[in-house]
RNA sequence: GCUCCUGUAGCACAAUGGAUAGUGCAUCGGUCUCCGAAGCCGGUGAUGUGGGUUCGAUUCCCGCCGGGAGCACCA
């Protein structure tokens, strides 16, 4: 059997991208070689602190300790076995109790900086051999609600989906980015309803509002229609005569929906655009309307649901929490008890929809942790349909994330306790980030200010979102998103601008082979350190992938500024020495080719100058 | 009440059971006649608490204390 992972031949030597897949396969050819138990030897390779090395692997500790054998002759066991491509690849030493450190040989440094020189080539290495490679990943992101703005609790879901679509995407994933948006619903009946009265009542009103800004318009209307329902008995009925006209099918009522919808998907995709979002499908719950009723079928055919005070509803008695026999039973309800559908039964039609129309491996939810006992449930309850259906079950995960929190710890408000609009949000971003530039970089033309500026603050946003692990709550600080210091979006888009200036300066375009030729054997401490720092690139695409969690990502590109950073002060590139040089241009161009490249799986843009 | 999540320096975060718990902000001190100082180099400072499992625990298990969330027809 092939080895995993796409190797490149440079001048003879297999160079791979996964150097730490490669040092596990090696090790387990040793343990092989050298006589373990297969079974009971597993390698655990992972990224070292960097005075131990650059990997390490800690599997001989547990594999002495259950076969009983001292740990240190185990390993040394091990290295002696050692094939000749890993002992080629990297020094070897054992330490401590029996850790196995490995630190790469420079020209292994230099091999792989080679071989991955284009982002073709980067894209190619990553997906050839991924887990996920040509898998069909349907990734369920932003979902708002139309009729309705996006507020800051919309935030979340757009950019952490974005960012796990893009990575699984790199991955080697087919994705198919759905924005499955509530469409459908009670309140219907009240915007209609209220559309109605502002038509009877003034005309030209309205029609000059939704013109203007009809987002807002629908969004003010559901409110005058709620209101007036909370009111008056009459004005409720009279909306769920709507409601019940809109269902059936009438003209006049599924137009005014069809435009409350379309307005709405207009208004956020200028949203969309800013974060560089972009849907294959928007199938809203709507689209589901008519796919329930084979879903209560066939939960009912098969014993799955059953009802229970009226409603149609699942129990798992194998779970505590979700039992009839608990002691506040809480079952999931697929049909409520006056026959109309809610989010659990959509839900499970939409997993019926992906599994047959989009075939999919997959199907991946970037919504509030909060809804956590939803999908439990609705996990559980796909679980049992698709076993007794005799259909295989896609992989089926929610990924939760916390809530944005204000400074005081509370959910983020406005002052007077509104939710901050989302396109209000990223405004102020924009316009703060816009003070720093024309601090900056007064001089630079108010075109290219501007253009910054947004890159910038919508960056921001972006990455101090994306930084932090999704499934904790988030402590929104406007100060600390536009810092220029830390770990934040203008400390990676800096590092960018500054390769590209360099490039600028020596006339030379990145990546260009020919700038490369004749490089020297990398030397210093900071070239050794960026190098080791840019292979790693490898380790944190493999575990975004694998964890689905951006923050790793954000992480290793904010290492990566840092080592350049240091490089870039330590060690000038425009020196005389062709071969000191180009070795310089090298690190420069790869430097820049994996930040960009990893700023793009987060959803970010990068700039030539800032 | 039941259940789930969570507690790491003044603040905000990191650490698939591994080595001396990393980083940023703040703070203190260095560093621009030299490719961009939005940078670099250094100092100070932390695992809520009590047990347990383990060669090894921020991580797993149990108790306690604190914070958040969810719990029948909303999404």
């Amino acid at each position: 059997m092939r080895a995993r992972g796409r190797a490149r031949l440079i001048g003879g030597m297999s160079v791979r991208f996964h150097l730490a897949a490669a040092i596990d396969a090696g090790l387990r050819q040793a343990a092989a070689t050298a006589g373990f138990e297969p079974a009971l030897f597993a390698p655990d390779v992972r990224v070292a602190a960097a005075q131990h090395g650059d990997y390490q692997a800690n599997g001989v500790l547990a594999f002495a300790k259950q076969t009983k054998q001292n740990p240190r002759a185990a390993a040394q066991a091990l290295v002696a076995a050692l094939p000749a491509d890993i002992a080629a690849l990297a020094d070897v030493a054992i330490a401590g109790p029996g850790f196995l450190n490995f630190t790469l040989k420079p020209a292994a440094l230099e091999a792989w900086l080679a071989a991955h020189g284009t982002p073709e080539a980067l894209a190619a290495a990553a997906a050839a051999g991924s887990p996920v490679s040509g898998q069909t990943w349907v990734v369920d992101y932003s979902s708002p609600n139309t009729a309705k703005q996006m507020h800051v609790g919309h935030l979340r879901s757009a950019v952490i989906g974005e960012a796990v679509a893009r990575i699984a995407a790199f991955g080697g994933a087919r994705v198919i980015r759905d924005n499955h948006i509530g469409d459908w619903g009670t309140s219907f009946g009240k915007i209609i309803w209220a559309y109605k009265q502002a038509l009877a009542t003034d005309r030209a009103a309205l029609e000059a509002a939704l013109a203007a800004t009809p987002l807002e318009e629908f969004e003010r209307l559901y409110k005058v229609g709620n209101t007036a329902a909370d009111a008056d008995p009459a004005v409720l009925e009279a909306s769920r005569a709507e409601l019940v006209k809109l269902q059936s099918g009438d003209p006049e009522n599924t137009a005014i929906w069809r435009r409350i919808g379309e307005v709405s998907v207009d208004a956020f995709q200028k949203i969309y655009d800013l974060l560089g979002i972009h849907f294959d499908h928007t199938l809203g719950e709507s689209f589901y309307n008519d796919k329930v009723g084979r879903v209560y079928e066939e939960l009912v055919g098969c014993g799955v649901a059953e009802e229970s005070q009226g409603a149609l509803v699942v129990f798992h008695d194998e779970n505590p929490r979700y039992s009839r026999h608990a002691e506040r039973p809480n079952p999931f309800i697929v049909r409520k008890a006056d026959g109309a559908a809610n989010y659990a039964s959509t839900d499970l039609a939409t997993i019926l929809y992906r599994s047959e129309h989009f075939k999919a491996d997959a199907s991946l939810y970037v919504v509030d942790k909060r809804q956590g006992d939803h999908f439990e449930q609705l996990f559980l309850t796909a679980k049992k349909w698709f076993e007794k259906s005799g259909r295989p079950l896609m992989r089926l995960e929610h990924l939760g994330f916390g809530t944005v929190l204000g400074e005081d710890g509370r959910p983020l408000k406005t002052r007077s306790g509104e939710n901050i609009k989302l396109k209000d949000l990223l405004q102020e971003a924009v316009d703060r980030a816009r003070r720093l530039v024309d601090e900056k970089s007064g001089e630079l033309p108010e075109a290219e200010r501007a253009a910054i500026a947004e890159v910038v603050g919508v960056g921001s946003v972006q990455y101090a979102d994306l930084s932090q692990n999704r499934s904790s709550d988030y402590t929104f600080s406007w100060d600390k998103m536009i810092s220029l210091e830390g770990n934040t979006a203008a400390y990676l888009l800096y590092a960018v601008a500054r390769v590209r200036s360099i490039f600028r300066k020596l006339g030379l375009q990145p990546g260009d082979a020919a700038s490369e030729v004749g490089a020297a054997p990398l030397e210093t401490a900071p070239e050794l350190a960026l190098a080791r720092k840019l292979v790693q690139f490898a380790d944190a695409q493999g575990a975004a992938v694998a964890t689905l969690r951006p923050h790793v990502l954000c992480l290793y590109l904010y290492e990566l500024a840092g080592a350049f950073s240091a490089f870039y002060t330590a060690d000038k590139v425009a020196v005389d020495d062709p071969a000191v040089r180009a070795r310089r241009v090298r690190l420069c161009a790869r430097t820049l080719l994996v930040l960009e490249t990893g700023l793009q799986l987060l959803g970010l843009r990068t700039l030539a100058r800032m």
